[in-house]
RNA sequence: CGGGAUGUGGCGCAGUUUGGUAGCGCGCCUGCCUUGGGAGCAGGAGGCCGCAGGUUCGAAUCCUGUCAUCCCGACCA
């Protein structure tokens, strides 16, 4: 290939609009143009590095029995009215009608659709279990679709369903998945880790996330700092055993204590000359089923999800101070249990101390010696508190650590729950009617993309894993006029790509240092110069990306050379 | 959806306060020249100033509306 005649337009400057990295680096290095907000082109070297990655994602999907199919984008509202989500899920659904005024919606994920097959196709044991995957564009109407290719509207997925006749066939289907998940990452040369994760609204147990480790990940997760222990989990999942009081005595007589102004947990602590250990945060949710109130230790923040499932609602969001004062008769930042009315109480398992300070819900007052039980009734004692750096590990006991993450992929215990709904059943062995166990999983592909890139750049540019680079070697006659060189490139080029080697040779009529910035920025993991040094000693000088370090080789052996440095560094990758 | 910001040539921006010929840098085209880290000279092409109304003799600039894009938040099987 020449870069005279590819299309990969670089941009000087850098993007305005763009924030992230990636982002930054794949609309300057010529990878993407943006057609609408969280919709992209893909050009030619987005394009072929996307193949690289569903290659991989092809070949272990398909080492574990896979079988690639393909759905349509464009699906009927009947299935999902059917399986209840056309109402559920809400506005980040695209929808259209057609001609004829029928509605539909653009596939933001097939359990129906598959489960719709399925049930059709399928009627006994003896042809589960079955796995089918795709690799397909999915569509979400994101209400704040951000960072480029990281959170889109239109992006790439490959999501496998497993079909399974009961839950121990379809662990064994989960755990397929999560090894070649382990292994398409691996390959994919990223550093990540599978972390424990919420099911979310659609239930079941089981489920693990894939998170590619980046500062600019949108998901906070804590794993166990001793690899033999190996618990990782996101923080809306984490637990950990609740800290017991040391400070326990007799229950004391609740007093009255004045706090002018004093409203959060750090001002009201400080004034008092106490730790915010002691001290009970009041915080006041709404949801469909009327106000909560949960009480967590003033030094630890309410994980909404565990509050969600503690409290079986579907929405839940921090009540406005309005209401705040409708409820407890008082502006946030004196809200308490005691004497709070109408209002389920939810406290955390560690908030419920002996003698702690908490709101009066009267302005500028806070009690002291507030006791569980005597003072006020919990309705609800359990764990809704967000972990966090430094808490003990649920397995060992040893203080968590805190990483942020690219949520690259997901494994999903389903259950029955599509099955159900949609009447996907087979018949056992004793011809009894059961719904099929289903798993689904899928991989962000146009987000791993992303994801590679995050993790690996410098302020040159993209510094490609060489598993996933849109072309492994690039070569730069440095004057093309020169013709010696020009033919001593084309030598070379041709030697590689007889070795199986992907490369593009710059043959623009450009002066060398644009073709050095370009090949760093687009981020070729070899690039090899020929000079007029080179055509003179017949030596090639072979530069790495990741390091930057020059090697002099003499042409009869540059491709076992490249062959060598590119396997080279596909181990260095792959030992992520 | 709430808060903030921005829309001027392919990209990055100035000009808007105080209305009066639409500018700069990069990129692009032609020629000369140059060739180991984004060279130089000369000549050129390219803009409905997001869109729609309004005010005015006259609007990129003032007013109203609207759309789009970005950031923070909320949200995210």
């Amino acid at each position: 290939m020449r870069v005279s005649e590819f299309l990969m337009p670089t941009l000087r400057e850098t993007p305005a609009e763009a924030e992230v990295v990636s982002h930054q680096l794949m609309v300057r290095a010529g990878y993407i143009r943006k057609s609408a907000a969280g919709v992209y082109t893909l050009l030619p070297l987005a394009w072929r590095v996307i193949k690289k990655i569903e290659g991989i994602v092809r070949e272990e999907m398909d080492r574990e029995g896979g079988q690639e199919i393909m759905m349509p984008i464009i699906q009927p509202a009947e299935l999902w009215q059917e399986s209840g989500r056309w109402d559920v899920y809400g506005p980040e659904l695209f929808r259209l009608k057609d001609r004829h005024g029928r509605d539909f919606c653009l596939g933001p994920t097939h359990e129906e659709i598959i489960t719709d097959l399925v049930r059709g196709e399928v009627s006994s044991y003896k042809q589960l279990p079955l796995l089918l995957y795709q690799i397909q564009n999915k569509y979400r109407d994101e209400r704040r679709p951000r960072f480029g290719l990281m959170r889109g509207r239109e992006f790439i997925m490959k999501d496998l369903y497993s079909f399974d006749r009961d839950e121990e066939s379809l662990d064994v289907s989960y755990w397929k998945m999560y090894r070649a998940y382990t292994r398409i990452f691996r390959r994919c040369g990223l550093k990540f880790r599978p972390v424990e994760a919420d099911s979310g609204a659609i239930g079941g147990n089981d489920t693990h996330e894939f998170m590619v480790l980046a500062e600019s990940g949108e998901a906070l997760v804590v794993y166990c700092p001793n690899d033999s222990c190996g618990y990782a989990a996101n923080v809306e999942k984490a637990v950990s055993p609740p800290e017991r009081p040391v400070y326990e005595t007799g229950a004391r007589p609740l007093e009255e204590a004045a706090t002018p102004e004093m409203r959060t947990v750090n001002q009201v602590a400080s004034f008092l000359g106490i730790s915010p250990k002691t001290l009970i945060k009041t915080l006041i949710y709404k949801t469909e089923k009327g106000p909560v109130a949960a009480l967590v230790r003033g030094d630890r923040d309410v994980n909404e999800i565990k509050l969600i499932r503690a409290v079986g609602v579907i929405n839940l969001e921090l009540a406005p101070p309005e209401e705040v004062e409708r409820i407890t008769g008082c502006a946030p930042g004196f809200a308490g249990p005691v004497g709070l009315g109408g209002v389920k109480v939810v406290v955390d398992e560690e908030a419920l101390m002996a003698n702690a300070v908490s709101g009066s819900n009267k302005k500028n007052i806070h009690f002291v010696n507030v006791n569980a039980g005597r003072d006020f009734k919990p309705d609800l004692v359990t764990d809704i508190r967000l972990v966090k750096a430094g808490d003990p590990c649920p397995s060992c006991g040893i203080p968590l650590a805190e990483a942020r993450g690219i949520e690259v992929g997901q494994v999903f215990k389903l259950g029955d729950k599509y099955s159900k709904v949609l009447g996907a059943t087979f018949l056992d062995e004793k011809g009894q009617s059961r719904p099929i166990v289903m798993g689904c999983y899928g991989i962000g592909v146009t987000r791993t993309m992303a994801a590679a890139i995050e993790q690996n750049y410098d302020q040159n540019g993209i510094i490609w894993p060489s598993s996933i680079a849109p072309f492994q070697v690039v070569v730069i006659p440095v004057s093309a006029k020169d013709i010696r060189q020009d033919e001593m490139a084309r030598r070379v080029c041709e030697k590689l790509l007889k070795a199986g080697v992907e490369v593009i040779i710059d043959d623009r009529n450009e002066r060398p240092g644009v073709k050095f910035k370009d090949a760093d920025l687009v981020g070729y993991p070899v690039r090899i110069t020929v000079g007029s040094k080179a055509v003179d000693s017949g030596d090639l000088e072979l530069r790495l990306r990741r390091d930057g370090n020059n090697i002099m080789i003499p042409e009869a052996d540059l491709v076992n050379r490249v062959l060598e440095i590119l396997s080279e560094d596909q181990e260095i990758t792959d030992a992520g």
